[in-house]
DNA sequence: GCTGCTATGCAGTTTACAAAAGCAGAAGAA
DNA sequence: TTCTTCTGCTTTTGTAAACTGCATAGCAGC
């Protein structure tokens, strides 16, 4: 159970656009190179987040990708999800179906209630709290 | 981001002895077959359980496991933990030295609160409280 | 002390998926 | 027209999960 690499890297590119100024375009070649990601690997990404209306594709010279929206209006949960689909920890508190016992087993229940909490939390941070926290770091240093 | 069959596997093989009577030896064989786990895969797992003092195990005839404390005593992180190590969301909530950022990484905090929340819900279930939940589940149905 | 049963330990194999790279092509700006 | 950047595939690589096999050790009952 661990946050693969196409997470990470989504998340940080969309915190890389969320520092600068709202609606600027910024190629993925500065993103990759800013924050060391394979460039091919985050255009992938970023065809999801694209997909998703979370980032604008602006093709041709000086294009890139910006911000559709607010990162106050962008929540975590929503950049993830468009990254790997809806999120569940095993594939039984999604689909029943998938296992006969699904209906007596308490593991299911278990892990459905941690399911909740933790998409919970991606729900409840927008990208600009995440901006917010790193700045703080930054005076705090 | 998934629980692993491992995992899944160890649970439910816990959770087996768990409705038994306290201290009663089950072979490997019959875990297996009343969950359909592999039997070679289910004894690695059990394997490592019975090194984290969870499981203790008896050989020869009419030999098998049996859990090593009261079900009331064994929290469902004990036992996940006990099968693939601490629990980590991303490898940099555990290690800062992995990456040259960690200290500035508004994601890595991100995680670092969603996993605490994860690991508390695992730390707060005992298998009693999952033999319980069943149980009801039975009544209800 | 022999026989059959069950776990142990380690070394595999196979399978699945994450991670990354590649390339032809479309769209856009200058 | 030309250069740039994204787009939509396909393919390769790497790694870890999932599973298998076998030789060995310990135990119980006869
Ligand atoms: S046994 Fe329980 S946890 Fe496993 S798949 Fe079935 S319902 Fe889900
Ligand atoms: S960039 Fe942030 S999340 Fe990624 S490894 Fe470094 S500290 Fe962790």
């Amino acid at each position: 159970m661990q946050f693969t690499k196409a997470e990470e890297y989504g998340m940080l590119g969309v915190l890389y656009l969320s520092e600068k100024k709202l609606g600027s375009i910024t190629p993925l070649s500065e993103i990759a190179e800013a924050k060391g990601i394979p460039e091919k690997f985050l255009a992938k990404i970023f065809q999801s987040l694209s997909r998703a209306t979370i980032v604008r594709s602006h093709r041709g010279v000086r294009g890139g990708f910006s911000l559709a929206k607010d990162p106050k209006e962008i929540s975590v949960k929503e950049v993830l999800e468009s990254i790997h689909g809806p999120y569940h920890l095993i594939k039984c508190t999604n689909n029943t179906e998938i296992c006969d016992k699904s209906n007596f087993c308490s593991l299911r229940e278990l892990l459905s209630i941690a399911e909740r909490k933790l998409v919970q939390i991606f729900e409840d941070h927008t990208l600009a709290d995440l901006v917010k926290w790193q700045k703080n770091k930054m005076i705090a240093i």
